[in-house]
DNA sequence: TGAAAAAGTAATGTCAGACATTTAAAGTTT
DNA sequence: AAACTTTAAATGTCTGACATTACTTTTTCA
């Protein structure tokens, strides 16, 4: 009954991948204790150091962790949706600026996805989400802002739009998608005047969104989607114009 | 300038953290080699083993491949889109397996998400996507079907209407999302006249992007999950009413 | 008696060195 | 020039040892 996957494999990703499949599967369960390496070593007949690369492979993944000592070992770990998203975020930010995703495409996505929000949270969202938005919003209107900073802030605004879906899930997801566009977004240099329209449209949000107006706020993020893709047509179209000074 | 993250985690997890980020930031590109591992064990100051341990923990993320031989070792890997899905689905499926999400939420942000690809897709599909929709919806009619088998012909036919929309990004994320909802969705029982009904909506679905009218591909979503979501709620009431008889 | 200190123990973390295997390149022969 | 052989460099694996950690048990002594 060996797995069906990767026969020719190194014998730690074959051994991971069996481990792995039983958490899966939920023959092992949470905060169950793996056997030590020692017995594991004689189980699948390989060394302890074999064993171990095969552990770190799991816990490179937050599916297991270990701890020292007496009582100590590999345990299944409960995957936090904290643990998850901060992976996604890795693999979306590496995925995207490897194989050369337009800007166009990733925020076409990043926008379509927040707009599925939108709805949910006008309906939903508490009084703490539109104090985050305003603060936000308050943030970016700072005069010696960064653009990084001004970024960091915009992430933080929709962060809390999406927070007020109140959907655990959808919040994991979203994050993901947001912040790993964040180093594509950092590309742009935010003018003043193009800092006042996203500000503007930030303001016609969080009005939509505290006056309960889903459809509003999937407008409002239709235009600062148009908005935010028109600046970055300006600023991608000016720097191949200045390219040898780059 | 070390890593200010995790000062006394293990060294082999420290290492990986260090190449991880020069990874990510860019310092070291896509299919450069690393220096081989008794480079870096002299680099480092640590012993082979565990920068093994540390390499296996970044092939665990797919950020690295080995390759043995003389010209061999460890490189920068481009991950691919379906890399990444892989192991977003992993990640997914057990953050909602373990963490009690329950099926109202899951499959709340589920369909949330579909209907932001909507519009774009009944926009932009091509008649490949029409097709495969409609081979699926053939398919989710047959007599003899198990669930799985219609459940899995489900994410295939929610997957040419994603694709439609030609955003790659799109696809990558939402993939991850209806995948990880399988067991969830696989812990229901279709009966013949519950499929009838979700049929009859894949078929207005299927329509409306092929109208390219977004606004009923959307509102039939909406149906869909009003429908699954009524179903899913007999089929739970129905199962605690039997609960001896599990 | 009881609490603090010490010893025991079982596990992971790390190291050193060896050998096996793979792969490409260099060298040799025909 | 083509085919074969050798070499070299890298990863893959094994063995055994020691270090460190943290819980458990025992001992000590006030």
């Amino acid at each position: 009954m060996k797995s069906n996957l990767a026969p020719t494999a190194d014998l730690s990703a074959q051994i991971a991948a069996n481990i792995r499949d039983a958490i899966v599967s939920g023959a092992l369960i949470v905060d169950e204790r793996l056997p030590s390496e020692a017995e594991l070593s004689l189980k699948f007949d390989v060394s302890r150091a074999t064993v171990r690369e095969a552990l770190k492979r799991l816990a490179a993944q937050s599916l297991i962790r270990t701890q020292r000592g007496a009582t100590g070992g590999a345990f299944v770990n409960r995957i936090s949706f904290e643990a998850a998203q901060a992976q996604q975020i890795t693999t979306s930010t590496l995925l995207l600026s490897m194989n050369d995703v337009s800007f166009e495409t990733a925020c076409e996505a990043r926008y379509a996805l927040e707009r599925a929000c939108a709805p949910l949270s006008a309906e939903r969202r508490k009084q703490h989400h539109i104090n985050a938005m305003r603060d936000e919003i308050k943030v970016q209107g700072e005069a010696d802002l960064t653009d990084e900073a001004f970024c960091a802030s915009d992430v933080a605004f929709h962060r809390a739009l999406v927070d007020g879906a109140g959907n655990p899930v959808l919040s994991y997801q979203l994050a993901g998608a947001v912040e790993a566009m964040q180093p594509l977004m950092n590309m742009i240099t935010f003018t003043a005047r193009s800092r006042d329209a996203i500000i503007a449209l930030h303001i016609t949000i969080a009005d939509a969104i505290e006056a309960k107006d889903g459809a509003a706020a999937s407008a409002g993020l239709t235009a600062l989607e148009t908005e935010t893709q028109a600046l970055a047509r300006r600023v991608f179209a000016q720097r191949s114009g200045n390219s040898d000074h780059v």
